[in-house]
DNA sequence: AGCAATACAGACAGGTTAGTCTCATTGCGC
DNA sequence: GCGCAATGAGACTAACCTGTCTGTATTGCT
């Protein structure tokens, strides 16, 4: 648990507001995302938390006043390590142009649906399983499926489609779809999906399949039009 | 607490087995099923049955030994009255053709999503909020959703779709997918996701439109450059 | 070394959970 | 009317929940 950087004071009367004791925040934090990912809010409980991380409760009351705010912090931090880091990062070192990475999303989410320990999409799970609409907790995690939309729009506002919103919606159907889907068990569901969505590509005229290791898989198979060259 | 109709005997001695105390029971199941379709499981606690019900506790445990086999049943009930009575019935009365009443599935989901107080897919609800996979409730919402497929698989069997199963498969995607973009609050989830189904139906070259009612609604109509491709 | 912030450990309060048990009451068949 | 089975009402256990509090040990900075 030693942590370089490790500096006092929360609320820090002069400087940085640096948070209080990284370490113990860095341990709680990992244990949290590592529980509620797997387990959901409700099915994890604050002792389990301070158990797993080795943590004082009051070191984690210090940190999050509330269960609730733990979890917003758990949503955020899902966030950035599955949405940003994980998948968007991954689609784009997949593919270039967007109709390729709109694809790719499922080449990425089948790897996923096959990992032994398959979590799940914690904002759908936590969204399902926070019966009160007014909670914080549960319009976050409408939040944070927002943002995922709004990489697909961007997407799809580059790949020239006319209503970037919709397309999106549509292919966050797919994606949600199919990751049920496979917490059903089906593993295949990446490609069930993956071949909707190049059915919504042409129906678009999104160019696909200019990736290398797309290109044989998808294109020349049925269905002539594709290779819509429409993208600019 | 007064109630009309009470009646006695459980296993009954001699002539049918009807059981015990009809009354009560179904005072049971009918408040479980208002409590467990709309707050899950783990959201609803015995508690709050028998005091919905106006059921005493040990009534209750006659009735169901433990709260996992009150679950299972209400799990049963909700493939009975939801999947079946409203579902399946709906569709076939709205369409005839197969085609037709795939796509009918999700005319029968866009006034469901638009109800004020919709409530989601609970065997999907239950899935995903129980974590472990061994559990006899989990299992459980795994084969009614396999139920479901099996009416689509049955559909595109009759509407001479080749891979029946794959194909159900990729529509379940479709319908599980509407359904959590209706719980995020996309009231038009339905719509969206039946431009995905044309889309397939085309694919796989079924035909569609033929009822009287879904004609015109689904060509080039509304508000979306659609124009549904070309469909023979 | 000394100081102040922080962390640890664990008891504790107050609530809720599932499930058990007791006992009085009710309704039906005989 | 009698007995029997189901029911109602509620106390009770034991576990678990979130959150608070206390007291002691550790840590980092000056």
């Amino acid at each position: 648990m030693k942590v370089t950087g490790v500096h006092s004071t929360a609320a820090r009367s002069s400087g940085k507001p640096l948070p209080a004791s990284e370490g113990a925040r860095e341990r709680i934090d990992r244990v949290a995302y590592e529980l509620f990912s797997r387990r959901g809010i409700r099915g994890v409980g604050i002792d389990a938390v301070i158990a797993e991380s080795g943590v004082a409760k009051m070191t984690l009351y210090r940190h999050y006043p509330s269960k609730e705010k733990l979890a917003l912090a758990f949503l955020q931090r899902r966030e950035e390590l599955w949405t940003r880091a994980w998948l968007q990062d991954e689609v784009e070192r997949r593919a270039r142009a967007p109709g390729d990475r709109l694809l790719a999303i499922f080449d990425v989410f089948d790897k996923w649906f096959r990992h032994a320990d398959f979590e799940g999409c914690s904002f759908i799970n936590v969204l399902l399983e926070t019966d009160n609409r007014a909670s914080p907790v549960r319009i976050a995690t409408v939040h944070h499926l927002e943002v995922i939309r709004h990489f697909l729009r961007q997407l799809a506002r580059d790949a020239g489609v006319v209503d970037a919103d919709g397309f999106a919606r549509q292919w966050h159907i797919l994606m949600k779809g199919s990751i049920v889907a496979a917490a059903e068990g089906d593993k295949d569901a990446a490609r069930r999906a993956k071949e909707l969505g190049v059915l919504l590509l042409v129906k678009e005229k999104v160019a696909y399949g200019s990736s290398v290791k797309l290109a044989p898989k998808l294109a020349a198979r049925k269905k002539a039009p594709i290779r819509a060259a429409g993208k600019q």
